[in-house]
DNA sequence: GCGGACTGCTTACCT
DNA sequence: ACAGGTAAGCAGTCCGCG
């Protein structure tokens, strides 16, 4: 495409947003060659749609044209009108495109035009609504026509992958805090650091600035003051022509920390290329920082969105927690925050602390190493800037792509609900099967799982809003065990987005297994490989969830409980013929099934497994998880008294540990895996586990616990194997009972001690108090602990539960536990 | 007034 | 501010007993 006067550019593209110029927008490209590289747009227009209501368009047309209205000092009119034929809500139909001359203009002229029929697509940002259209994404490479006056963007269009490699820089500042919290009207910032990425993949390498002699060691600058520090950080970032700044809770702390002491000290934050700051923003729940040409991205969220779907292990957020998880190795410096303050007063200690600050923005780097590739493939998936990704949840991650692959099939989006619309969906919706396990000890299992049961459905069975119940379909569709069917003629935009995924997926994932034969996992192609099908994974577990989440624009209810009732039926259906095949199935989860082998092979399983896939559909297959030598249910909590009648004791449901033919333990449910159990107690029930699981010991188990329980009595057990770690959902004065947690931080804020909202608390019980709660202490402020209740209450119940499966009889357990109460060992 | 049974609130887990 | 299913502890209440 070559057009006489007009330059062509092959780049990156790698952010879109729009400024207002003379009252019209203008769409700002930042495409990256070797240096970032900037292109306007200022003929893309905003617009939204209007289905009329009634059958009169040329009405509604003439009403639109009418509008004219002023609002802020600015006159509010319709630019155009325009008929489109789109696919709308699951039928053709006829629909108007008005178009507007700001994209501030759109909510103004929500209302003023609501009488004329319903709005549609008058909520998407401008910027996506540029790349939704022009169909390219962030970290494609496109091949953009511009005019050289003015950089004006005639045509773009994508040509390949692009690369997602930025000169990355990441900082971390220090503050003084005597007063335990920084005040930044009075605490100066003391240091900052910065470590830039090595683009070959290599260790960070970085500096620290500040204004007091701190050691002899090369990565520290001095200057003057502090005011010299921030004007010296600016100007590294300006001289690194950094790309992407990163930083760890960098947007609600760092910069507006920055921002405040630049202003009282008489400076500018120029960390833009514009010498701007930063521009916050509130995106639901947290907010964001934006930096002029720059891309910051603020790792934070993203971690925190990483464990929310599982993909970390901490219930800590904390840099080094993350990065020692992350990275497998712990942090090389460790101080705490509290004492920042004292080691920069003191002459000795500020070396080390220089070197902690150094560590700090060098694993920030890291951290960004890891989390960073797969955002940058949800970018180019769903279509949307990596500001718009970092931190976004899953249903507006799935969202994004739904409007994107909607506006490239010319189908009308659906519009969010209002809130009270949202509020008749609520309503309970069936779930998964869970099957009731005997409890005992289990030689020989093994265990088998449908790969993405619930994705698989949606596909198969075409589960969307606009397939469900279909008139054309009403004897011959998909028809579900919940009573409700979907159309077998049109494939509905979710199962086909859905699809797709799943497909690309399995394409990854053989390609993975393909480069891991040749040992290639250490390559960079590998990584971006399994960057892009975590991405897909993400996405994929998270439609069913979307599709009953009550804000989506997909959503449906009948879908949703579709979805859930062919999971029981198919898993129900599994459990029949493995019966009947001879296996006894013990226990069942939403989609998996734990067999006993009994007297049958290995084999035997793996040919069960081939006959019921071939009656599967196709989408859908039971797997191999894995075979076990051992396995253990526990009895449920108060179940002990059906013993008596000789029943068989019925087991808890989400409880179970594994002993793998590695020799690894699986254990899921357990109090060991839970953060509001005491160490002691946990350490204690992992110990009883391997010794029962693994060395067949009950002696050794009960040498254990009677060797906790002395410790314990003994006065001699450490503190923190004691703390009880719960998070404070609520402000205090919100609930309706006085927990143990709540009641310790009450008495710890009547002296004065600030709890944050939302903060994991960590407590011990102490000995004063006849309660449970009255007991209760912030571990910062217990000086003893009551043994008895470590004994009675945290210790015993959990390893009694699992000695109790090893024919342990019920009266020796209790006499372990009056023992131990009378001390009597 | 006491203790046991039960309910409801709450958190964190499983898939 | 993605779903539902589940265990479990503690507070608080109810109830029978005396």
């Amino acid at each position: 495409m070559k057009t006489p006067g007009l330059k062509t550019i092959r780049a990156t593209l790698v952010d879109v947003d729009y400024v207002t110029k003379q009252g019209r927008p203008v769409i700002r490209l930042i495409l990256k060659k070797k240096r970032f590289f900037r292109l306007f747009d200022a003929e893309f227009e905003p617009y939204f749609y209007l289905m009329p209501q009634g059958k009169d368009f040329k009405a509604a047309e003439k009403a639109l044209m009418a509008v004219s209205f002023s609002e802020k000092g600015q006159k509010v009119t319709v630019k155009r009108v325009e008929e489109v034929k789109m696919d709308a809500l699951g039928k053709e139909r006829e629909l108007l495109k008005v178009v507007c001359h700001h994209p501030s203009h759109v909510p103004l002229l929500r209302d003023k035009v609501a009488h004329v029929g319903t709005l549609y697509e008058h909520d998407i940002p401008f910027a996506r609504r540029w790349l939704m259209d022009k169909r390219v994404s962030p970290f494609d490479k496109v091949e953009a026509e511009y005019a050289q006056e003015g950089r004006q963007v005639r045509a773009v269009k994508k040509v390949g992958e692009g690369s997602t490699a930025l000169r990355t820089m990441a900082f971390d500042i220090e503050t003084y805090n005597p007063k335990g919290e920084p005040d930044s009207s009075k605490d100066p910032i003391v240091m900052i650091s910065e470590a830039i990425a090595d683009p070959a993949g290599g260790k960070p390498h970085g500096h620290v600035i500040t204004f007091k002699h701190s050691g002899g060691m090369k990565f520290v600058k001095v200057v003057e003051s502090e005011k010299k520090m921030l004007e010296e950080f600016c100007r590294q970032v300006k001289e690194q022509d950094v790309e992407m700044l990163l930083g760890y809770n960098s947007a609600l702390f760092d910069l507006p920390y920055l921002k405040a002491r630049a202003g009282k000290l008489g400076t500018k934050l120029a960390l833009g290329r514009d010498n701007s700051d930063f521009r916050s923003r509130r995106r639901g729940l947290n907010e964001v920082a934006k930096i002029t040409g720059r891309i910051h991205v603020d790792l934070y969220p993203i971690v925190r969105f990483l464990g929310i779907i599982g993909a970390l292990k901490t219930t800590q957020y904390t840099l080094s927690a993350v990065y020692a998880e992350l990275v497998g190795r712990q942090k090389e410096k460790m101080i705490k925050k509290i004492d920042v303050w004292r080691m920069w007063d003191d002459n000795k200690m500020r070396e080390e602390l220089a070197e902690y600050s150094m560590n700090d923005a060098i694993s920030t780097v890291e951290v960004g190493e890891k989390v960073l590739p797969m955002e940058f493939e949800m970018s180019r998936l769903c279509g949307a800037t990596l500001f718009d990704v970092c931190g976004a949840s899953t249903s507006q991650l799935v969202e994004m792509l739904l409007m994107r692959r909607a506006g490239e099939k010319n189908m009308l989006i659906p519009n969010r609900p209002r809130d009270d619309d949202a509020k008749l969906r609520e309503g309970p919706v069936k779930g998964a099967y869970v099957k009731v396990p005997q409890a005992g000890i289990y030689e020989n299992l093994a265990v088998l799982d449908f790969r993405g049961l619930y994705p698989s459905i949606i596909c198969s069975y075409n589960i969307d809003p606009f397939t469900v119940d279909c008139e054309d379909c009403k004897n011959d569709g998909y028809k579900s065990p919940s009573g409700h069917w979907f159309c077998k003629k049109r494939k509905g935009l979710v199962p086909t987005v859905l699809n797709e995924i799943i497909d690309r997926r399995a394409e990854l994932k053989k390609e993975l297994k393909k480069l891991e034969k040749e040992g290639k996992v250490e390559s960079a192609e590998y990584s971006v490989l399994f960057a892009k099908s975590q991405a897909l994974k993400v996405l994929a577990n998270s439609y069913y969830g979307y599709l009953l989440y009550v804000r989506s624009r997909w959503y449906s209810r009948e879908g949703g409980e579709s979805t859930t009732a062919w999971g029981r039926y198919y898993v129900q259906e599994m459990e029949k013929r493995a019966e009947k095949e001879g296996f006894k199935v013990l226990y069942m989860d939403t989609d998996s099934l734990f067999l006993q082998l009994g007297g049958k092979k290995k084999e035997d399983v793996m040919r069960f497994l081939s006959e019921v896939n071939k009656t599967l559909p196709e989408k859908m297959e039971l797997e191999l998880e894995g075979f076990y030598p051992r396995g253990l249910f526990v009895m449920k909590r108060g179940s002990e008294r059906s013993l008596e009648k000789d029943e068989t004791p019925a087991g808890a449901k989400k409880k179970y540990a594994l002993l793998g033919e590695d020799g690894r333990i699986k254990i899921r449910g357990f109090e060991l895996v839970r953060r509001d159990w005491s160490r002691i107690a946990k350490d204690t029930q992992m110990a009883v586990l391997q010794a029962i699981l693994k060395d067949g010991s009950k002696e050794k188990a009960i040498a254990i616990v009677k060797e906790r329980v002395e410790e314990l009595r003994s006065g001699k057990a450490k503190m923190e194997d004691l703390v009880i770690y719960t998070r404070l959902r609520k402000s205090v004065g919100k609930y309706d009972i006085i927990s143990p947690e709540v009641a310790a931080v009450k008495r710890a804020q009547k002296e004065g001690v600030k709890v944050e909202e939302g903060s994991l608390i960590g407590y011990v019980i102490t000995k004063g108090g006849k309660s449970v709660s009255e007991k209760a202490q912030l571990v910062e402020r217990a000086k003893d602990y009551d043994a008895n209740y470590y004994i009675d209450h945290q210790l015993l119940p959990p390893v009694l539960k699992i000695l109790g499966e090893l024919g342990y009889g019920e009266d020796d357990l209790k006499m372990m536990g009056k023992q131990a109460k009378l001390g009597g060992w």
